[in-house]
DNA sequence: CCACGGTGGTAGA
DNA sequence: TCTACCACCGTGG
């Protein structure tokens, strides 16, 4: 199924993000790498259906880079998750711009308790990072955590959406 | 199996 | 506060 997957760059204030698409919808969203991203990864052979996913994943990215809600989203593909994972993915989903949820919480929401760390390790492994906001999930005292994307890109993510540590 | 985390809680300085 | 230590659990090797 790797193989099939469409490739389109996204232009925004942040830098050139990279989304990929299966025919059930977006499979993951990469935050623009170093510098020449300027290489264009469009393809001509591009499905109306994508397309339009596309222009959808563009205006809720940019939103929610600008630290509002993101809006209409693309339909997600997040079959290659765990059901763990996609548990953790889901809850995350539900936690509005502006507002954080400790990695205990969302470990709580999906009646796993316990599974504290494995939660964190599940944002880790988050495929579609801020639009899917693994960066509103912070330690229990109101500490960064950790984040895949950087540190700063979370600390900016969460300033932008007026949230203080 | 085993080792490794984007944790959390406790204890002590 | 900060450090050290440990229980916990899903993942990947």
């Amino acid at each position: 199924m790797k193989n099939r997957l469409i490739q389109l760059s996204v232009s925004t204030r942040d830098g050139q993000f990279v989304a990929r698409y299966s025919e059930e919808g977006l499979v993951e969203l990469n935050f623009p790498v170093g510098r020449a991203s300027s290489r264009a990864v469009k393809q001509n052979d591009v499905p109306a259906p994508i397309r339009r996913w596309h222009r959808a994943t563009a205006v809720a990215l940019e939103s929610v880079l600008a630290g509002r809600s993101p809006g209409k989203f693309p339909p997600l593909d997040l079959s290659n998750g765990t059901t763990f994972q996609r548990k953790v993915w889901n809850a995350l989903r539900k936690i509005p711009p502006g507002k954080t949820k400790s990695y205990g919480e969302i470990a709580r929401a999906i009646g796993k308790p316990k599974a504290v760390r494995a939660v964190g390790g599940a944002c880790g492994a988050n495929p579609i990072p801020v639009l899917v906001p693994c960066h509103r999930v912070l330690a229990v005292n109101k500490k960064l955590g950790g984040f895949s994307g950087g540190l700063n890109r979370k600390r900016e993510l969460l300033a932008r959406e007026g949230v203080s540590l």
